[in-house]
RNA sequence: GGGCGUGUAGUUCAGUUGGCUAGAACGUUCGGAUCACACCCGAGAGGUCACAGGUUCGAGUCCUGUCACGCCCACCA
């Protein structure tokens, strides 16, 4: 072994490089954005983590292509601005302080410390724990500028989703009112509609007696929650219902609670479904509500902000919560013989997506926004001003714009931009500061998480003042990020856009698949079903948890994930490495190495190399231009462990040239650069590329000028592959034949007409240790091993097992006829000669002539087999 | 109820405007410590392209229908 190839590791330890590398690029500052550079800009924003988040699988997805778009627009000569940060994720947050305070045993409730008392705890927390996705993201290698790291809560940032707040509020598109919202009742807030996520659940549809007041007769109605009978003030049929036409305006006896309620006739209802009777809840049912509304009934409460029976739900379930109430109503029912029956029921249920208990339909004040800027945002992407890719999610894009209800702002929390508004009595003033004198008071509420965060691409960057930054990166080129947010957070950041930059945030939104687990589900904390990125990354390396994840990172297709897919992104990274160890030694056995300048010095195996090489730059180019890391990441493994690998190192045992070798791996560590940029830094250091990678230019496509010249035509490269294909039926002659590896033995080689091996003492090594000539004539004396090739035939000569060769070429002879039966047919087919395009005719005609030369040979060797 | 997506080797996936013997990786079988790499090398086996029709000279690919799975949207109690 050469010195210098005992100076480097025989396996590749990312250990050594990752933090080494990490830290001098922060040093040098190589991510920090310039707003005064005269290069062009590209930007993309981070869809900014929780603060109280850890990094999962998800975001590793998620970053890593972001760093793949941002190195490589750095490499093709932009400045480039990614901006990360974090998101103060109200109601996670809160709840995750609030538990851990609880924990310790500070506090029963967060009443116990107060609001100002309780915000000082959270701020404490995030100091000390959040942000840790930060620390991790640095560890994937993530080239965010991190001198530009922003969080929704710092000053000026707030400052903009006030003033954001007040100005929409000037428009008269925020209002407040008095409407049925979705409640959460464990967090004790109101949501929006998007927070609320539909579940199947099984439950039932007890169908319980209402009597009439004075008399024996009553009407059934069906309900799935008998507990809010307890607020009933109606029973409701359908005015052309004629089985209940004649009882509308008749008054019936409230179960359980002896209060008298109408029979109303409202439209609303459906005869066909239950009993044709629904009972009417004024205060927690939706649709109830308004017919309320319709028919001027009182709002009776009977279920609580926290989910417990109100007084007004009498004194036998006062305090109960709502499930147990639901219980001790049926009860009830059942001992006073009220209820008929219970049918099983499947049916959907609104739960919160952050405490997921189910949402209470709630009566109360809040703050609403009419969206902005709503038919410009449906138009962009429509018209494709903003692409989504896939394409397919413009369709749930325009279908959510199209019917769009207000948005439900304010939140019963704490932790979170408070809402500018402050009342005195009937006096409601909305400013950025409190107004001047005595007596107001400040709304207590803040704002929906989202309500900051759709401000992300330009409160990051210095809004309101249009300069620096700003300028020079709005609007932003793409977005990456998952399809569970299209509403949330990428449909409102268009709207935000649009109204307050005059212009939309971004060109491009690329939106990923879900990672699941190698079984198909989702990944969870619950089913601990998620590994930990961090461990994967000190087991195979960030560049190898990153290589492995995008060569199975369809574009907007579910990924299902498995540790193994690691491993082969580490072992690709081992093989990179040790080909860089093979080019080493070859340069300390070779140190005067000359770049060939004319085409006789090129051999067989440099000319395919480059080509290849020049194929391979514009796969990679068009996938990554197009979005398909998959495809381009699939791409560079096959060229460097096929084509590099096996086929030109090992042509470069015997002979090497080193400078076409330099030249391969240089542009190969370029290419890789954006998915693995940490060994790609250190080879390229180590193979004397100069200073950092990072700004190295992205390979271009050779001319066809330079490829001609060196006599890289196609028609040589064919002649090569003949050639790589003799080398293939060779090894394969050798398996056969149990042939020991070491053992030296003789090749034959018979070229068909036309063919000339003009390379085969270039490609004899590949065959193992062989004596090898060709020879037009060649006729075996006895039986030998051979086959058949596109090309020629190929002996083995020396020891035969006839039955090894009889058997191979009968399975080969069968082979032949199959396809022969199937050329044959096609050409037999007057229809096909006749409609065909010619040039599939004469496809199916040389085939049919090679594979019939083939067949003769076959059965000639076979007959001499005897 | 409406919309979207997916069914191809044991597994995860490629498969361009319809046209060479439907490919790859992992797994599996056989052989191998050869001086870049055993995180490796060489050679093999393995497929009724979910099903049924249709269009076409020709369908994994286009059309219609069916089945299965997944996701999103929708206030029938």
């Amino acid at each position: 072994m050469s010195a210098v190839a005992s100076e480097i590791p025989k396996a590749y330890d990312p250990k050594q490089v990752e933090e080494k590398w990490y830290a001098e690029w922060l040093e040098k500052g190589y991510f920090a954005a310039n707003p005064a550079s005269q290069k062009p800009p590209y930007s993309i924003v981070i869809p900014p983590p929780n603060v109280t988040g850890v990094l999962t699988m998800g975001h590793v997805l998620n970053n890593t292509l972001q760093d793949i778009l941002a190195r490589r627009k750095r490499m093709q000569g932009y400045v480039v601005l990614w901006l990360p940060g974090t998101d103060h994720a109200g109601i996670a947050t809160q709840a995750v302080v609030e538990k851990t305070l609880k924990k310790q045993g500070a506090i029963r409730h967060r009443d116990d410390l107060g609001r100002e008392k309780f915000l000082e705890k959270v701020w404490e927390w995030k100091e000390k724990h959040g942000g840790i996705i930060i620390q991790q993201l640095k560890k994937l290698g993530c080239s965010c500028d991190w001198t530009r790291e922003r969080f929704t809560m710092d000053e000026a940032y707030s400052l903009c989703v006030l003033q954001v707040f007040v100005d929409l509020y000037k428009k008269g598109l925020i209002y407040r009112g008095k409407r049925m919202v979705n409640w959460d009742p464990a967090a004790r807030t109101a949501l929006s509609d998007e927070e609320v996520i539909m579940t199947e659940t099984q439950g039932h549809l007890w169908h319980i007696k209402y009597p009439f007041v004075g008399s024996e007769e009553f009407v059934v109605v069906a309900t799935t929650r008998p507990e809010t009978m307890l607020g009933d003030e109606a029973v409701a049929v359908n005015p052309d219902d004629p089985r209940y036409r004649q009882l509308v305006g008749k008054k019936l006896l409230l179960p359980l609670r002896n209060k008298e309620i109408p029979v109303i006739a409202d439209a609303a209802v459906d005869p066909k479904f239950g009993t044709g009777c629904v009972k009417v809840t004024p205060a927690h049912d939706v649709a109830d509500y308004e017919m309320a509304v319709r028919h001027n009934l009182p709002f009776t409460m009977v279920i609580g902000p926290d989910g417990k029976m109100t007084e007004a739900a009498g004194d036998d379930y006062d305090g109960l919560d709502r499930l147990e109430c639901r219980e001790a109503v049926v009860e009830d029912l059942k001992e006073q013989g009220l209820l008929l029956k219970v049918e099983d029921y499947t049916h959907n249920v609104g739960h919160s997506e952050r405490t997921h208990v189910p949402i209470e339909p709630y009566l109360s004040e809040q703050w609403f926004l009419k969206y902005p800027q709503v038919p410009r945002s449906t138009e962009a992407v429509e018209k494709g001003e903003i692409a989504f890719y896939p394409e397919r999610w413009t369709k749930t894009y325009t279908h959510w714009m199209h019917n769009l209800r207000d948005w439900c702002i304010s939140r019963q929390l704490w932790w979170g931009h408070r809402i500018p508004v402050w009342y005195r009595g009937d006096e409601v003033y909305c400013g950025l500061d409190a107004p001047k004198g005595t007596g107001w008071t400040q709304d207590p509420d803040v704002l929906d998480t989202w309500f900051s965060s759709w401000l992300w691409p330009f409160a990051t960057m210095g809004w309101p003042e249009k300069t620096g930054t700003l300028k020079k990166f709005y609007p932003t080129t793409d977005l990456v990020t998952g399809p569970d947010i299209i509403f949330f957070w990428v449909a409102r950041m268009i709207m935000a856009g649009y109204e307050y930059m005059d212009e939309k945030p971004f060109s491009n939104v690329y939106f990923t698949g879900i990672i699941r687990d190698a079984i198909g589900r989702k990944m969870s904390k619950s089913l601990g079903n998620s590994p930990d990125p961090l461990d994967l990354i000190a087991k195979y390396g960030a560049d190898g948890l990153r290589f492995g994840l995008m060569l199975i990172a369809p574009q907007g297709q579910d990924i299902l994930f498995d540790e193994k897919r690691c491993e082969v992104g580490r072992n690709f990274m081992n093989k990179l490495w040790n080909a860089a160890r093979f080019i080493q030694m070859q340069r300390s056995q070779h140190s005067d190495a000359q770049a060939p300048k004319h085409s006789g010095a090129y051999s067989a195996h440099d000319l395919k190399i480059l080509f290849e090489m020049n194929d391979a730059i514009v796969k990679v180019s068009a996938a990554l231009d197009a979005y398909k890391f998959n495809e381009a990441a699939k791409e560079l493994y096959d060229f460097v462990w096929g084509d590099f690998c096996d086929w030109y190192i090992e042509a470069s045992k015997v002979s090497a040239n080193i400078a076409v070798l330099d030249e391969v791996f240089n542009t190969i560590l370029r290419l890789l650069h954006p998915f693995a940029p940490f060994i790609t830094e250190e080879l390229w250091r180590d193979m004397g590329g100069g200073d950092t990678i990072q700004f190295a230019d992205w390979p271009q496509p050779q001319d066809q000028a330079r490829l001609d010249q060196i006599g890289a035509t196609r028609e040589t490269l064919r002649i090569i592959d003949t050639h790589y294909q003799l080398v293939s039926a060779a090894r394969k002659l050798r398996n056969d034949e149990n042939v020991d590896p070491r053992t030296k033995v003789e090749f034959v080689f018979v070229p068909k007409a036309g063919f000339n091996f003009v390379y085969i003492n270039d490609v004899a090594h590949l065959m193992g240790p062989c004596e090898v000539r060709g020879e037009s004539a060649y006729q075996p004396e006895r039986p030998t091993p051979s086959l058949v090739t596109d090309v020629g035939t190929i002996f083995m000569v020396g020891g035969v097992d006839v039955e090894v060769q009889r058997q191979r070429l009968t399975k080969q002879l069968a082979d032949i006829d199959k396809q022969l039966t199937a050329t044959d047919a096609k050409l037999a087919n007057e229809n096909f000669v006749a409609k065909a395009a010619p040039i599939a005719v004469q496809r199916e005609r040389d085939k049919q002539q090679q594979l019939q030369e083939q067949r003769d040979k076959v059965q000639a060797l076979l007959k001499a087999l005897g």
